[in-house]
DNA sequence: TTCACTGCAAATGATTTGCAAAGCA
DNA sequence: TGCTTTGCAAATCATTTGCAGTGAA
């Protein structure tokens, strides 16, 4: 099995070709376990590892990817956003002060999910745990 | 009592003076119901009426009040910033397409939280409940 | 009088977009 | 070849900031 055929697979199932640039940041993102990155973050980490792409291209691609369900968009800082590899279900915790979004390992369950406001549905629940560094 | 004596209160108690703009903001704000609104919003709101007030001075008494705990800031959206002026611990309900955020009545109770990183604290769990139409 | 507050307009910073050049099918 | 992608630079957009003028104590 080669690496990343299901980000391939996810390529091709959306039409989307297999570019240099998309398959170099791919590689970035999902040969590391999970991870959450800003497009800033990945550019740079891009240009480190000599691959010559584009801020530009960089959120094209996480929006992209994200729109092909490889990656998930997580909002917990009003000034950038944060993709997340990992995208089944779970929820973070996010230290506002270094900006460190990481995952809550064991599942949070929640105990009656409240009905939504009439026709409405419910497409996912965001669970923040808000941290500092402790008193 | 005179109404708004806690925002009065919350005023002097942090050295902030009441002002006719912090006035005029603290009764859009507070004297109907809880509320969401972005800065945006506000100013409109004061413009229409008929309070002068610059959008700049809006961001900035949004940004006192929720330090001294008269508002709350949510963050639902990369591109905008929400304030609450319901401070108390509850949820929200999200519309991304409409950009409608509403409380969630009955309270959202999570089967045992996490325990945070090391070295860490809590400070606040933020639910955020996604909605759309329903097909 | 003094220092906080306000408004304006300019600055910022993350993100997006227009468009011509380059790349994949 | 024909339709995607890319890169650059310019454009956006929400938000912040510098600073001179205004107002509260």
């Amino acid at each position: 099995m080669r690496p990343y055929s299901h980000v391939l697979d996810g390529l091709r199932a959306s039409g989307l070709r297999p570019t240099r640039q998309r398959l170099a940041l791919a590689e970035l993102l999902f040969s590391h376990g999970d991870r959450h990155v800003t497009a800033e973050m990945l550019h740079a980490e891009a240009l480190n590892a000599g691959v010559r792409v584009s801020l530009a291209t960089v959120y094209n691609t996480l929006h992209q990817f994200t729109s092909v369900g490889l990656l998930r968009e997580i909002v917990v800082d009003a000034s950038r956003s944060y993709f997340d590899t990992n995208t089944s279900e779970h929820h973070h915790f996010f230290d506002g002060e270094t900006g460190a979004l990481t995952d809550i390992r064991n599942p949070v369950s929640i105990a009656q999910l409240p009905s939504p406001p009439a026709g409405m549905k419910i497409d996912r629940v965001d669970v923040i745990v808000r941290v500092s560094n402790a008193a």
